[in-house]
DNA sequence: ATCTCCTTTTGAACGTGTTCAAGTAGATGT
DNA sequence: ACATCTACTTGAACACGTTCAAAAGGAGAT
């Protein structure tokens, strides 16, 4: 997919709709800038209250300047999200190193969200009310997050590759993505946790685990493969 | 739960943050013109594109006195989301007193639900976008959207109650809850579904629940019921 | 009629996200 | 040194959601 590309002002070329990526260090920097300034003041006052004009102030840039690095407010968000899962990478990465069994490398995965992510609880419902809308960029199954799902996909890819469960292999090929799609679901259920700790999110982790361990397995019981393989080609079809 | 009150201009109190509920014949007149209107333009050029302007222009009155009746622009969406409800509550209860066996029931619940929300896909996403917020009172899982979520939850009992579907008594006693979560995935799903007539999703509801059918007739079998049970369990201490 | 008290309506602002034509600056070639 | 090309920066403007003080109706009571 090639984007179609407009000259702009004096010769830089822009793709159309989105803003321009630095090609310079002095660029870098000031990019560098504009994204730190708003992290602070989002997590200061909120993605609501903080205004475009306070950033680029922050930043020390002008207002306009922010927007020629910057496509939308809601992009802004984006680096949050980077900041994030860049910690649960990591952090789950060390987990799948040392776990073998497929529960608990499972269960590290979810976990390791659960403390990356809590710092940025009390904020997330805003984030997430804006990454809900379907045209949004920040949607985790917009076009524009897909290297992130892709990332965070792989990472349930890791966990059960490098584990011991035994399924046939249409289930196996497909369990990653299976996995995320819980991952989003555990997602919904941290936001809307206001329990201590998000205490209810971790119970809810530690219960399901088990039984997605179990029902993985149950797939290659006779009659419950059948279901299984239905399941599986509905998920490929509704891919496609 | 009493709301705070403000003396407003010379004397007319309005609850803080909500606009004024008519009080007169020619208020209902005018409040009744305004939702029209906005949800006319909304079916002919999209959310997005229609401006509160516009919409107080086609209506008839200023700019200012739709904010009399009307929050924020965002609030016109509960009007098309209380239509569709209404319309898919009475399309399903067609359904169910015609069709006997689970299958079918389940299936015309979830269809009406797309044909009632049909014309209303392309602002479902601004919908949506409000009720993703959990501490918005349109979130189906805030108190304040427990009547309607229990209604909802109840056509998902009649669709089982009336149903030919043998399952355990203690999954019977949840499935009502679990179809209703399977109903807030379909929504999800159809929400981001951009297929022409959302054809997408009409697929996921035709291939889904044949599977659903078979999963809940599957608990019945020794070595799946184990499973089932604990899923329950699960879903019950998480309700708690 | 006039007064009083609410309710409704208005038009003019204000704040904020976003755009844009014009200007600056640093590198590169001559 | 100068010209040129391109990346960057600016400040002003625009559109639209939202707010507000003030004016206009209108239904009793006097």
């Amino acid at each position: 997919m090639t984007a179609k590309v407009l000259p702009l002002m004096t010769g830089n070329l822009r793709v159309v709709g989105e803003p321009a990526s630095p090609r310079s260090a002095r660029g870098e920097q000031t990019k560098a800038a504009i994204v730190s300034a708003a992290l602070d003041l989002f997590k200061e006052r909120g993605y609501e209250k903080t205004t475009m004009r306070a950033v680029a102030d922050a930043a020390g840039v002008s207002l306009g300047n922010a927007y020629y690095y910057v496509a939308t407010k809601e992009h802004l968000i984006q680096a949050f999200y980077d900041r994030m899962s860049e910690a649960h990478t990591e952090a789950a990465a060390g987990v799948l190193a040392r776990e073998k069994t497929f529960a608990r490398r499972l269960a590290g995965v979810y976990e390791t969200f659960l403390d990356a992510a809590e710092p940025y609880h009390e904020f997330a419902g805003k984030f997430f009310k804006n990454a809900a809308e379907p045209t949004s960029p920040l949607s985790p199954f917009s076009p524009e997050s897909a290297p992130a799902r892709e990332a965070s996909i792989g990472i349930f890819r890791e966990a059960v590759r490098g584990s011991d469960v035994k399924a046939p292999a249409a289930v196996l090929a497909e369990l990653p993505e299976l996995l995320w799609l819980l991952h989003m679901g555990v997602v919904l259920f941290w936001v809307h946790d206001t329990s201590e700790g998000q205490q209810r999110s971790r119970m809810l982790v530690r219960h399901a685990v088990p039984l997605v361990d179990r029902l993985v397995r149950l797939t290659r019981v006779p009659g419950v493969r059948g279901v299984a393989d239905d399941v599986i080609g509905l998920v490929r079809s509704l891919k496609g």
